[in-house]
DNA sequence: TGTAAATCTGAACAAGCGCTCAGCGATGAC
DNA sequence: GTCATCGCTGAGCGCTTGTTCAGATTTACA
């Protein structure tokens, strides 16, 4: 259920129409709107609104953790696989290709076992940052009291671009992403 | 229009709900169930559920914007004044004084005039962060390629807090708005 | 004690919601 | 040529939404 190129429509559709107006605020009709058809043909696509909103936060939960994985495999030190991540994670948000800080926000409209996926994801994505940190203050590259908190203060960060940027203001993606990964090697204590 | 104690207690209804729900998930009878009253009651006290965000939002902004500006009065330096903009402002949205980001995500549901408003009182809120970065680098004590940018990230960092905040979590806002203090200052390149 | 204002209620309005269903037209298999 | 399958539609279901209104109740002051 929901990977022929219709149902990839309703999901873009939906991706922007919960982006714009939240869960509550798009409903099915705007979406099927959005993506050119009835509101009654959604559902030949998913079962209910719930299940397309589930389907959007898995779908880039995923991407986003393994551009997580491949950015953490593309340096050595921890300093370098630290910035190859904050460069790949903040790109991905301010490129809006996440959708991932709909559900964010909005994870507790999802059913019990729908969120309890969500969740492990997340928590894996933390993983990741969280070893890449550790690493860091075993090999004495990295310096903070608080580790866990450090690490949330980075992820949030970058999460929360998605949030504020406009296509049409004066920083690129790259920009931004270039200028939070130095932001992270700073935050982690890193003298250069 | 509302400031009488019913209405005292209509708004904090609304900042519960609409933090828990979102805006459009919060039904105006179940803010009125939280207020302790009908439906009907509301609306003696706000125009509309709209009118009833604004309120909220102009509350937590103009809230905000003078703890920045006695935080940014109790120091001398630059360092000092940010530490104490940082921790204030951490603490203020760890606290969840705020109902701010309320009002972030869901300001396009504001009519054009209240949008306004809104928008002038977080340019000024800007405008104080900014001026004590201007200031450090001409002191040459923070060092940073993109003021305005360092700035964005410090203030969505902080506002991010309220998002993921937990009373039950291991930290303690002023373990937050700590931790958080010191992270600006390796952001503004302070080395201490 | 009487009166005006402030505050609240129950009932109801039109409109919009998520979702279902019988049926339509095109496509491809036999 | 027939028939099943698929993606889709228009109509409409039961329900909830924001909001209004006439009237009841409470409060404040003379």
């Amino acid at each position: 259920m929901g990977d022929s190129p219709a149902a990839e429509r309703v999901l873009r559709a939906a991706v922007s129409a919960f982006a714009e107006l939240g869960f509550h605020g798009a409903s099915t009709r705007e979406i099927a709107a959005r993506a050119g058809m009835s509101p009654a043909a959604v559902y030949t696509h998913f079962r209910s609104k719930e299940d397309l909103l589930f389907g959007i936060s898995l779908d880039s939960h995923e991407q986003v953790l393994a551009a997580l994985h491949r950015a953490a495999a593309q340096g050595v030190t921890p300093p370098e696989r630290m910035s190859s991540i904050m460069y790949e994670f903040t790109l991905f948000h301010a490129r809006g290709r996440a959708g991932a800080w709909v559900a964010n926000n909005e994870i507790a409209i999802l059913t019990a076992e729908h969120a309890r996926q969500i969740k492990a994801l997340r928590r894996q994505m933390m993983e990741v940052v969280r070893s890449v940190i550790e690493a860091g203050l075993r090999t004495q590259d990295f310096h903070t009291s608080d580790p866990s908190m450090t690490c949330t203060a980075l992820m949030t960060l970058s999460m929360n671009v998605e949030r504020w940027y406009r296509e049409d203001g004066r920083w690129s993606p790259e920009d931004i992403a270039t200028h939070y990964r130095d932001l992270a090697l700073r935050m982690l204590g890193v003298t250069s």
